[in-house]
Order: structure tokens, then sequence, then C-alpha cells
DNA sequence: TCATGTTTGTACTGTTCGATACAGACATTA
DNA sequence: TAATGTCTGTATCGAACAGTACAAACATGA
């Protein structure tokens, strides 16, 4: 049993930048060899599947690091009950998303992926990334003392508006576009939760 | 001169379904002739530099039915002075462009080409119908009495939002998510615009 | 050093791509 | 009806596509 000389976890970052950087049909199994290194024997011999492996490979990739990253402490401070850990909570897992997307010099590869014409052979990996971006927001809205309803609207609207500062900064080549349409979305997310506060 | 049996306009919109449908690389010409009814010779009778003028006339279109429908009625009504007709306008645009996107079925190409691998090609296009929104936009926030840095500001955050409304109504397979979303964005847009009302 | 199983590059498969060539069908004008 | 120029379908092109086959190269464990 030889040890792998190349591990398949290295790759699956670089296809990610790929496709980003492509699109799905965009990116040719020699697009994808250049920007890898590997020849169409290792890329099959990682991805059997073929480039529809390799897609749904990084778009679970994609979503595990969301999961760690964000979304579970987004939830661990929504269990804890405490308002300001929760805040807390939004305002860093804000940050580390800013710092994901290269303060909008990166698209999101979801919803690249969600306007293109393959969406439909990802549906579901789609749609579950954001359910559960939306579903960790909002418990975290809810710890702070909005009522579910209304959390999760602002949740909706948070991860929807992040999504559309992300189009319109790489429409407009403006990547301090997106920073700056962050930052308002993090200030009006956490500004005066309950009304009352 | 004999006359035109099908009009190159008239195939246009056709198009502009196929690329929404199947993104720029996923719609081949095979795929295009299927959805026009056309051979490739009368394909690329009408449009001679093929896919590529293809997608430039589509876009073309769109940013004229923009221009026609959406801008100029926004800038009409700023020139006017009128707060209560640029509100007036803005309300209007606002469900004009909601019946555009089919409330929320129906996908931005713009917005859509912005995120794909073939951003690059149309960059001029995309840029150009996102800032002639923002622009028009802005003027009719202007003649509310919003300070011109204040009315950008919103110009350009209710267009990116629109566009997250899109993208996440698409990812989660939900189009009212988009009518809820553009409701709250005019609602935004209009309310209290001087803080002094 | 040898045996083992993994990784890799190269050559190749059939298919589909965008694009072209061109002859015939067509509507309109004369 | 004949002439004219436009439109259209079919056949076909070379290039590129995703995917396969396979033997050499490789790291490792014995």
């Amino acid at each position: 049993m030889a040890r792998l000389v190349r591990e398949r976890s290295d790759i699956i970052p670089l296809l990610g930048e790929v496709f980003r950087a492509h699109g799905y049909e965009g990116a040719s199994l020699q697009v994808i060899g250049a920007a890898t290194g590997l020849g169409r024997g290792s890329l099959y011999n990682f991805f059997p599947g073929g480039k529809e492996e390799m897609a749904a490979a990084v778009l679970a990739d994609i979503d595990r690091w969301f999961r760690d990253e964000i979304f579970r402490a987004l939830e661990t401070a929504a269990a804890s009950g405490d308002p300001h850990r929760a805040r807390a909570a939004i305002e860093e897992t804000a940050a580390a998303v800013g710092r994901y997307f290269r303060g909008g010099r990166r698209i999101c590869l979801v919803g690249a992926f969600a306007l293109d014409g393959v969406r439909d052979r990802f549906a579901a990996a789609v749609a579950g990334y954001f359910a559960a971006w939306i579903d960790a927001l909002a418990a975290a809205l809810g710890a702070m003392g909005l009522a579910p309803g209304t959390a999760r609207d602002r949740a909706v609207t948070a991860v929807a508006d992040i999504q559309g500062a992300l189009v319109l900064a790489r429409a407009l080549d403006d990547p301090g576009l997106f920073e700056t349409r962050l930052r308002a979305i993090v200030t009006s997310l956490t500004a005066d939760p309950t009304g009352v506060d």
C-alpha cells in the first residue's frame, strides 16, 4: 500500500479556482490539467466520475468549510443563549466571510452555479448550502432576541444581499463595493435587533 | 431585395432564454437551433459572428429594454424635480422589474454573465448595464431629496440586493423569496428618504 | 533489493463543438 | 414569368471535447 504522492484533498481547492475562473462548462480537462499540473490519468484516478465528480467535490469542500468556520460558530454562540456572544459571532463570521471572498475579488461558486445552466445537476448541494447558512444566521439572530420569523427574514436578507454584493462587485469590477456592502449588511443585522435593546 | 421571412429581432428573445437556461458555454449551436427552430445556415446568416455575436445581441437587447422601460422613466421623473413623481417612478419601475424577472422565475442574464467564465468577453456590456441602472435610480432618489452620495449608496444597495434576491430565489428554487425581497427593497428605498420627510 | 499497489503521462477512442460551403427554396421586383 | 438577392437545410470541416487504456515510474514495506 504505497502512500499517496499527492492527496486528492490538495487538488480540490485548485479545482475550485478553475471553476470560478472558467465556469463549469468552460473548465475543460485541458484547462483543469494545466491549473492542477495533473494529466488526465491522475485526474481520473482521483475523480473516476470525471468533471461532474470534481465539481461535486468542490461544492462539498466549500460546504464543509462554511460549516466548520461559519455555521458552527454561529450555532454554538446561539446555543449559549448569550445575546452578546451571538452578536460577536455574527460580526466575527462576517469578517471571515469577507476574507473568504477575498474582499470581493473572489466570487461565490455556489451562487454562480445557481445561475448557471448546470444548476439542476447540483441543485441539492446549492440549496443545502444556502439553507444551512440561513439557518445558522437565523439561530444567532434568535439568540439576540429577535422573534423567530423576524430572525429568519433578516437572515435570508443578509445572505441574499451578500450574494448581490458579490455579483455587483464582479460586474463593475469593483471589489471595494463588496467590502462596503458587507459592512453595511452586518451593521443592519446587529443593530437594535429587538427594537428596545 | 427580398423581404426577410424571419426577423433577426424575433430570434433574439429566444436566444436570451436559451442562454438563461444553459449558460453561454452550455448553449451549443444544436441547442440554439432546437430552441429557435433555425438551422446553422440561418443562424450564421443572422449572426455572422457566431455565438459571441448572438450573446452580444441578447445583452444589447436587454440593455435597450431596461433603458426604454426602466432607466428612462426614472430619469424623466428625476428631471421633473418633483419628489412625488420620483417616488412613484421608483415604485412603478420596481413593479416592472418584478414582472421582467417573472416574479423570480427568471434570472438576470447580465448578472449570470458577470459570475460566469465569459465575463471578460462581455465586461463592458455587463458593467454598462449596471452602471446605467445605478445612475438612473440615484437620479430618482436625488429628486426625492437625498444628498447625491446617499442617493448613490442607496441605489447601489438596491441594485445589488435585487441581484442577490434573484440568486437566492434560484438557489432555493423559491420564486416567492424574490417577490418578498423586492417589495422590501422598494420600501426601504422610498421610505423616509431625507430623515425629515 | 525485491514485490506490491498507486500514481502518472501518453496515446487513443468516439462524440460534439463552432464554423463554413453551397445548392436550392423563397419572396419580391421588374 | 424571369431576374434578383435573401433565406435555409444539409453536408462537412478541423479542432477540441470528455473519457479510456495501459505501461512506465514511483514510493513504500518486507
